[in-house]
DNA sequence: CCTTCATTTGAATAGTTGCTCAAATATAAC
DNA sequence: GTTATATTTGAGCAACTATTCAAATGAAGG
């Protein structure tokens, strides 16, 4: 492969062109992103998952969890902004569910990848 | 929905106990929590989106994402050890790839859902 | 109105993380 | 051997984040 120079400044620069222009935009980049932090983390992921069974209250997922109220809350907060939970008041309760399916497919897949690599 | 009883301590106890079988284990959620951590920052993610079109070297990634080569190599040894991506050495060049096509599904759910909630 | 209870919110804090910088490996060429 | 280059590694630091705690909101019942 002749055209691999690759010192410190000189890169393959047609590579990098061709690469460079399919990559997202930045700011699809972000937000694709915030959307995989957000299940990047054990508690929000346990939520998410527990969402994906059942529709679910604050007060069920806090002891399903294990996880203060109000720590549910905040991180609900974040997964509602995301769009990746949704939810609907019945008096005092809100009870959450996921937003779509797509974290459902998300969650299938990286249980397979983590399945096999063990 | 009269079992929906749920005060501080008391919770749908049916529900919870219906959901919790379910859920996977402490260290399965760990790991799959790292697996979207992983995918959850914008340097690593533009560099596993860009393995995901072809195969690079440390300089090339460095040149592409505009990121230190020291940056890029800390990164790197993150997707390795979760075998997100894995690497060749060719004389003094390390190329790296997709370990499998995991990943690639991945960001097509995800730039799929980032576009639709936009 | 007053109380109760589910949830939300804001501030503070302890722990985590991504980058930089300097130094260390490792390989190829001389 | 020496030099040059690609990559890796470790320490240190600034920025971020998940939880806790206390207080606020909002709805139902008496």
């Amino acid at each position: 492969m002749a055209n691999d120079v690759c010192s410190t400044n000189i890169v393959d620069q047609k590579k990098v062109n061709r690469v460079s222009g399919v990559l997202p935009s930045a700011d699809i980049n972000q937000s694709m992103a915030e959307a995989f932090k957000a299940l990047g983390d054990p508690t929000r992921l346990r939520i998410v998952q527990a969402l994906a069974l059942e529709e679910l209250c604050v007060c069920d997922l806090s002891a399903l969890i294990d996880v203060s109220v109000s720590a549910i809350s905040h991180q609900l907060r974040l997964l509602r902004n995301l769009k990746l939970v949704k939810f609907r008041k019945e008096g005092k309760m809100a009870y959450y569910s996921l937003d779509d399916d797509h974290v459902r497919e998300l969650i299938t897949i990286t249980r397979a990848h983590v399945l096999e690599k063990k």
